[in-house]
DNA sequence: TTTATTATATTGATATATCAATTATATTTG
DNA sequence: CAAATATAATTGATATATCAATATAATAAA
């Protein structure tokens, strides 16, 4: 019981991986050209229209620099339109293509079974309990 | 309620993401050079002398590929020393310097406590629900 | 024993993560 | 208004993740 402690986080980043990777399996298999990170990204900013890209760097869990070179992929894979920002100069207005939305539309089936899959047989009282103690977790680790 | 399900797997990511910087943060500040990652596969191969990569790969939840470049990496900063097989010339006995004996002994003190520190205000209990429930997850995802 | 197959590891290409430095623009302050 | 400061985003350098292809050696099959 003494070592519990020292794994759990080996579990998380297990977790984590595994779960990415089954996700991204599924997305190929069914055609899509986009990643599960790219998915966020572009949900971020459909969600968020206006959003500075710091914030949605944030909401994303992403790096800025990160960010800025998804965004350049997206804009290549012509998922994205880049226009300056009518108040601010140093901004982006970032707008989802049609294409985009098509994508994120059909996307969102696959998205939702991944996750039904992943967490077969937890109950309900499991994933809140988790969903706190990561949230706790998440918490201590900000402070100093 | 309803939506619990779809954000497990952000708080997951988030955790992880959290707690890596955090623990990176930890070791950068005591002036060590060693990554929490790289730590990891130091520690694997300490525990595991004449594993194959592949074996060490798949312990530290690492891609092959990544792996062959992170002990590239650790060879050239001297951390490890790499031979031939003795009974199998495809692979390479990796061996831990001196160096990095002593590396990974002064480390030790500060990974145990990031752990701490993360797990802060959590009780044995609910880490091991969550043990538990990331185990299932993880099972999940390795079925198809 | 030669060939085919399998196993081990590396390499190349592309995507993402992180830190530090930089550019361009906005805002504040003197 | 001009200088200092702050903000938004990018860029460079390095580390890691992932997939596909390759090289080399070991093993199995013909």
């Amino acid at each position: 019981m003494e070592n519990l402690n020292e794994i759990v986080f080996y579990s998380l980043d297990k977790a984590i991986r595994t779960y990415r990777q089954y996700a991204h399996q599924q997305l190929t298999a069914q055609g899509f050209d986009v990643t599960v990170d790219q998915w966020l990204v572009l949900k971020a900013l459909n969600d968020n229209p206006d959003m500075p890209q710091q914030q949605i760097a944030e909401m994303t869990f992403k790096d800025y620099a990160s960010l800025t070179r998804m965004i350049e992929l997206l804009v290549k894979k012509q998922y994205l339109s880049r226009t300056i920002h009518p108040q601010d100069r140093r901004r982006f207005t970032l707008t989802l293509t049609q294409n985009a939305h098509e994508v994120l539309n059909r996307m969102q089936k696959v998205i939702v079974a991944n996750r039904k899959h992943a967490l077969q047989g937890i109950s309900e009282a499991q994933i809140k309990a988790m969903h706190e103690t990561l949230g706790q977790i998440i918490q201590n680790c900000n402070k100093t």
